[in-house]
DNA sequence: AACGTTGGCTAACATACTTAGCCTTTTCGC
DNA sequence: GCGAAAAGGCTAAGTATGTTAGCCAACGTT
C-alpha cells in the first residue's frame, strides 16, 4: 500500500477545489477520498472529520478574503479604496463560490478564524479613515453596513438571486456608489431631522 | 394503525417549527417523523422527499416575508417606508431564522417561488416611488442594493457575525439611515463626476 | 356492504460519517 | 545500519439518514 502523500493542507486544498467547482453541498469525505484514490477513513489521519474540515475551509476563506481586501486597499483611499475593496470582495466570492459559503460557518471558538475576521475589519477601518470615520461606534456601524452590503450582494449573486434582465456588474457599480455616498454622509445628520410627515424625503443639500 | 392526520401543509408547518427552533441543519425526515410519531417513509405520502420539503420551505419563507414587507410598507412612504420595510425584513429573519435560511434555495424552476419573490420586489418598487425612482434600470439597481444590504445584515446577524461590543439594533438603524441617504441621492450624479484619480472605471453608461 | 383510494407500515438498499483496530512504511535515535 | 516509534495506509463494523418497493388497514363513496 503505497503512501498517497496526504497532509492536512493537501486535503484542505482538494476540498477547496471541490467546493469551488461543484458547490459547498458537494463536499463529502467520500468524494475527497475518491479524488486521492484512498479509502475514506484514511482521511481521518489528516483532518478531524467533516466538521473540522468545514472549519478549515472557513479559515481559508477568511484568510484569503482578508488578503485580497488588504491588497485592494493598499495605496488607495476614499471612494477608490471602497471601490477596490468592494470589487475584490466580489471577485473573491466569484472565484471561490464554494469556499465563500463557508466563510460564516467557523468552528466554535476558532481563534484563528477570529483573527482572520479581524484582519478584514482592520482593512475596512483603514478605509473609513479616508472618510474621517475614526474608530468607535460609528466605525463599527459603518463596518457592519459595508460587510452586510457586500456579503448580501455576493450571496444573492451566487444563489442566482439576480434574475432581472439588467447587468449585474452595473448594479454592483451603483452599489459601490451608494456605499461611497453613505460613508461620505456618515458623520452628518443625514436623514434624521427630515422625519416629519412620513412623505417627505427632503432635499439633501449635499 | 391509527391515522396521524398528516397533510402536506401539516408536514411543512412542523418543518418550519423545527428549523426555526433548531436551525436549518436540524431538518431531517427522521426528526419530523419522530415528531409525528410515524415511521419515516410515511412522510413520502405527503411530500416528495427532502429536496421537495426544502423547496416548500423556501416558498413559505418568500411568501411570509413578502406579506410582512407589504404590511410594513402600507400607508408609508419615503424614509418611513424604508425603515418599516427594513425592520419588517429583519423582524422576519429574527422570528424565523431557520425558515429564512431556505429563502434563497428554491426548487429549480419554481414558478410559485418566483411569484413570491416578485411580490417582494414589487413592494420595494413601490417604496422607491417615494424617492422618485421609477421603474427601469435605476429601480432594479436600487432593489438589488436594498435586498443585498438587508439580506447581508440578517445573514450576518443570524450567523453570529456581529461580535463587537456595540448594539446591533443601533447599527441597524444606521443602516436604515444609509439606505435612505443612498436612495435620496439615487438620481443625482452622486459620485460620478469625482472620477479623476484614475482608479475608478468612470463608465456608468447605464 | 363492497370497493377503490388514501395513508399508514415493514423491509431492503444506498450513501455517508465515524470509530476501532491492524499492518506496512517511514522516520529517527543510537 | 538497526531497531523502536510514529505515521499513514487499510478493512471491518456501527450509526444515521434518505429513498424505493410493496403490503395492508382505514376511510369515503356509492
Amino acid at each position: 500500500m503505497p503512501r498517497a502523500g496526504l497532509t492536512p493542507d493537501v486535503v484542505v486544498a482538494a476540498a477547496v477545489a471541490l467546493v469551488d467547482a461543484e458547490g459547498a453541498g458537494a463536499l463529502t469525505l467520500a468524494a475527497l477520498a475518491k479524488r486521492f484514490g484512498v479509502a475514506l477513513p484514511s482521511l481521518y489521519k489528516h483532518v478531524g472529520g467533516l466538521d473540522d474540515l468545514h472549519g478549515r475551509l472557513a479559515l481559508v476563506a477568511a484568510r484569503d478574503l482578508g488578503t485580497a481586501l488588504r491588497k485592494a486597499a493598499t495605496g488607495r483611499s476614499g471612494r477608490a479604496a471602497v471601490a477596490a475593496v468592494a470589487r475584490a470582495y466580489r471577485g473573491y466570492a466569484q472565484a471561490h463560490p464554494g469556499c465563500y459559503d463557508y466563510l460564516l460557518r467557523p468552528r466554535p471558538d476558532d481563534a484563528e478564524h477570529a483573527a482572520a475576521s479581524q484582519e478584514i475589519l482592520d482593512v475596512l477601518y483603514a478605509v473609513f479613515d479616508g472618510y474621517s470615520i475614526r474608530s468607535g461606534p460609528p466605525a463599527v456601524d459603518a463596518a457592519r453596513l459595508v460587510r452586510s452590503t457586500l456579503h448580501g450582494f455576493v450571496a444573492l449573486e451566487n444563489a442566482g438571486g439576480f434574475a432581472m434582465a439588467r447587468s449585474v456588474d452595473r448594479s454592483f457599480e451603483k452599489l459601490v456608489d451608494a456605499l461611497d455616498t453613505a460613508l461620505s454622509h456618515w458623520g452628518g445628520s443625514t436623514a434624521r431631522e427630515r422625519v416629519k410627515t412620513g412623505l417627505e424625503t427632503g432635499d439633501p443639500t449635499s
